[in-house]
DNA sequence: TCAATAATTCAATCTCAATTGAGATATTGA
DNA sequence: TCAATATCTCAATTGAGATTGAATTATTGA
């Protein structure tokens, strides 16, 4: 990840409708929502303004479609996110791994840590 | 960390001069670095757009200051970058902890995990 | 093929944030 | 107090991105 990528990700972050999708997207896991969905899981959007977001998405390289019948497919791209991150966050801990620790255990995410290879 | 911060910090990212300032921040620890500093650093900002930029991060609750002598030091916010991410991640394993994990391990941030209560 | 559904594209308008340069404020040392 | 350093504030200009509504494309079932 490049510093072009990364302000193209944080500037597709920076808007309320945007947000929300990428979040919805985010929890809705791999196999993603179809843009009608999207729209009215986070209401108040018309066609028209949910389609530009979600192509401003895809083009930030958060987000990626494909076809199914008459509906379209939104996913999150989660690489695109921990490399976000993880371009912030670069060098950290420089000297100071006390201070960095804390960010990344914020991260614990509700995952078990033990959850590995369930069934990949 | 809700979602109006969110996007608020989310579009203090999204400027370059900001996220150069950020990463400087990030990788300069607690400690800190003088306006003037950053605006060497980061190279071709003026005093007033750095003033403008760093007042903006300030607000954003990314970065905040102190005065010290003629100097302006800022510093990173660092649980207000860890609060973003988690915000950002919330409930991305709902189901798919096997999706979800990589993302968290690119943050190893090279600390070593050993690191604790160094002299705290 | 026709109508219905799902989503996108386009052009016009509007709003907000970035930049610039001049001037103001705060701190220090002589 | 005066000059120098460090940084901020303010007003004006500029440009990029958001919104709207109408029209268009793609897919499906009758």
């Amino acid at each position: 990840m490049d510093e072009a990528q990364a302000l193209a990700a944080f500037a597709a972050l920076s808007q309320e409708t945007r947000l929300r999708i990428v979040r919805l997207l985010v929890q809705a896991g791999p196999e993603g929502l179809a843009a009608g969905a999207i729209g009215e899981a986070i209401g108040g959007a018309s066609s028209s303004r949910l389609s530009f977001h979600l192509a401003h998405l895809e083009q930030a390289g958060l987000a990626r479609s494909r076809r199914e019948g008459r509906s379209i497919i939104y996913s999150a791209v989660y690489p695109a996110l921990s490399d976000l991150v993880a371009f912030l966050m670069k060098d950290c801990c420089n000297g100071h791994p006390d201070v960095c620790t804390p960010a990344v255990a914020a991260l614990s995410c509700s995952c078990e840590p033990e959850a590995e290879e369930t069934h990949a």
